[in-house]
DNA sequence: GTCTATACTCTGATAGAC
DNA sequence: GTCTATCAGAGTATAGAC
């Protein structure tokens, strides 16, 4: 027994994870998952009722493993500078260990994105504190003149899009994936030096 | 008869392509497209051999109303600073005028990275030209110090992010339809604004 | 070109032995 | 808990009349 003992539950939702990212929730076959498992297909139905709900486990779990960190980082009480580098530190830190995430939740962004939208706001998650301090910070002229909400926008954009359009990106870029991770990690410092120089008061 | 006369292949098109944009290609029914048209389903068949076919000719219809503009940009020789703005322009507008295409894309990006990568080459679409632009601005002082790759994304995800992930951020900010429509549009002048300010010399 | 009816495959789900 | 075997339904594709 290895210190990674695995029960066959975890088994199953790595499994299913992997094959539900690639194909989609309806592009996935419950067979292909079993073997991706190493285990019979009547398992599946045994552990999680049916397909619906293993995938609804699958993203639920995804969900748990980036909602923490985000929430905090919204919600933080700090000074406005160091704040933007906990914010793009946080976002492309949390991408680059879990690579998955955004194209899964975009993916099933298209199918029920209520659905995703309510689970957010169920957690809790809410960017009004974060607004309401970039206002201030403009009141205060620490910060150029700008909308709050654009400006929120445009920090997701800057950290998520190279995650959310990955293929592209590094396809285009004519990069390998050592080049494209490097150049993910690159982008903490980077994305801080844009924000940073684009928000100072003229 | 109309203006608009439509013969069966458009109308199949049409909705195949309003089917396939919710359910991706693996969700979608042969039957809804079908319904969707008004016409039988055996005729799907009669036009495009089956359902493969017919997404691909869906998603080139759909590449064909984007990748002319998106070219022409990257390439056209002009000054710098009309240059960001014609960018920020153009994607924004042509996302607009067809808000289905980038989750289509991404969509399908999971799916067969590869596929679509090879498309836009094969196009001859090539950052190359705008790249060695920025170079050459920042060998001029013209703008700051910075890694041209990185700046490529950056406006990329500026320009795109609010268009593929928009249920979430409208969600999120708890827009309506019409406001977020308005938002977008606002974006044009914001992102210039931002990009701008941020690539000065300080 | 368009329809109805149907063949056939794939796959999610269950029954039941071990 | 795990497996084999099987069912039932869905869905793509085709045959053939009009």
């Amino acid at each position: 027994m290895s210190a990674t003992v695995k029960n066959t539950e975890k088994l199953i939702l790595e499994a299913a994870r992997k094959v539900f990212i690639h194909k989609g929730c309806a592009g996935a076959r419950m067979q292909e998952i079993a073997d991706e498992a190493g285990i019979n297909k009547a398992l599946l139905h045994y552990y999680f009722r049916g397909k619906d709900k293993l995938f609804e486990a699958v993203f639920l779990q995804a969900a748990s493993t980036f909602l923490p960190a985000i929430k905090d980082v919204l919600e933080r009480d700090m000074p406005f500078n160091q704040k933007i580098v906990l914010f793009v530190n946080t976002y492309v830190d949390v991408l680059v260990a879990n690579p998955y995430i955004p194209a899964f939740v975009i993916q099933e962004l298209n199918n029920n994105p209520a659905k995703f939208v309510g689970l957010l706001k169920n957690y809790g998650l809410n960017p009004r504190p974060m607004l309401l301090q970039i206002e201030q910070e403009i009141a205060l002229g620490h910060i150029r003149e700008m909308k709050a909400d654009h400006f929120m926008v445009n920090l997701l954009g800057l950290c998520l899009f190279p995650f959310i359009a990955r293929p592209v990106v590094k396809g285009i870029l004519n990069m390998s994936e050592e080049k494209y991770q490097e150049f993910l990690i690159e982008r903490k410092t980077e994305i801080v030096q844009f924000v940073k120089n684009s928000i100072t008061v003229s």
